[in-house]
DNA sequence: TGACAAACTGACACGACGTCACTATCGTGT
DNA sequence: ACACGATAGTGACGTCGTGTCAGTTTGTCA
């Protein structure tokens, strides 16, 4: 429905054809800039397209040509974040190396995105709650971080490095954490400090995942 | 604003005198019960004054005699909640016995009752993210654990059975994966066992806070 | 420049909310 | 048993945000 959906926030060579952008690309991601601006510093539940429009200069019902609602937007919005931590990568499921340093900096990195989006992933999590097609896109959003990470932990299981327990059970209760500790404190300002909260959650990664590891010990416990 | 603000639900014998029942308070319980029949197949967000006043006979204005709004009718529930779970009780915080026995008691405690919950707390939840007042409520609601888990985790550490790390951080991390664990696994039908659950959640725990102690390594290893 | 398409707009109808003046019902004291 | 004050419930209203249209303006390309 959107002329470009599937396309990256920064457009800024997104055009059809040439340099040159279309007018309506501007127009949308004025919108898009706008809603992340505001969602910095209040909820979604204060957002209505009036205000939102009102901030880009264009007309109330022109929102509608680029979203049909506000919580496509916040779809959007999701779907920029997913391109994002995709394209960051994540160190832990390449299989080489020392899985512990590797897990470690794949939580770094993973920290650090949702560090600098703080406020707008709050606010896709929140209206996740609100819609039922974003609801599922965010289900589905953290499934993929469950399946993947119950993969590698079945891996490691076989290799023995990992104990045997049931690792789905584990993946999702440690990506919940990371969810709820990252919206806690990313999710407004003031914001904690990355470092403070990824040790917290590489504690326990770490410690639930290859604790019973004797050689590893000392390492977590600085 | 309520003639009865801290009541129970099961108000049976709540009435002012004798045994019998104010007619308010026979409405009152009629819109609460009726709220969490809605909620246990349906999320807050399609919940109406309408709808919900419909099903108890009565009036659509006549429900706000007894809430400003439906966000106060979830605050109402949630100190319901509040006050089952502090009922209830937790082992882990009286000193008697082995801490890790304790634990895992108090958690199959707290994992029993959101289960009988589930679908009611998921609405609490998302309900939270639509409304100031309620998302401060839901947040105390969750300091309390924090500051509870941590001071626990301070005791421990200064009888070195806990290793040294930021216990608030830690205490934070471990909350907010059992609110996301629990709300995915029994905030909607069908929901998972509690025993599967539980056993997840315990492993995190131990392994989290007691894993360096080899003494116990093997008893979470079945 | 002309003419077609793309972008935008004012005005509308809808649905849910919260309030108010008013009515009906309850229950208490005589 | 009844009357009357208090408590509970109601119909009707104004408000706000939404999403949609028909119609107008603006942009773009031959």
């Amino acid at each position: 429905m959107n002329p470009k959906p599937t396309q990256t926030t920064k457009s800024t060579e997104a055009a059809g054809k040439k340099g040159k952008l279309r007018k309506s690309e501007l127009t949308q991601q004025a919108i898009v800039e706008a809603a992340k601006k505001f969602l910095w510093t209040r909820p979604f539940r204060e957002l209505t397209v009036r205000e939102l429009m009102s901030a880009t200069g264009t007309s109330r019902p022109a929102f509608y040509q680029y979203f049909s609602d506000l919580h496509r937007l916040m779809e959007y919005l999701l779907e920029d974040l997913q391109n994002q931590i995709l394209a960051a990568g994540n160190p832990w499921f390449s299989d080489e190396g020392d899985p512990i340093a590797q897990l470690s900096e794949g939580l770094d990195n993973l920290v650090k995105i949702i560090y600098e989006q703080g406020p707008v992933i709050r606010a896709i999590f929140e209206a996740a709650g609100m819609d039922e097609k974003l609801e599922k896109a965010w289900q589905n959003f953290l499934n993929g971080f469950d399946m993947a990470v119950c993969q590698k932990i079945q891996q490691h299981q076989a290799q023995g490095l990992i104990p045997e327990f049931d690792a789905m059970q584990v993946a999702i209760a440690l990506n919940r954490m990371d969810v709820g500790v990252t919206i806690r404190h990313f999710g407004q300002s003031p914001r904690s400090s990355v470092e403070e909260v990824g040790d917290g959650l590489k504690r326990i990664w770490i410690q639930t995942l290859y604790g019973q590891n004797p050689a590893i010990t000392a390492k977590s416990n600085p």
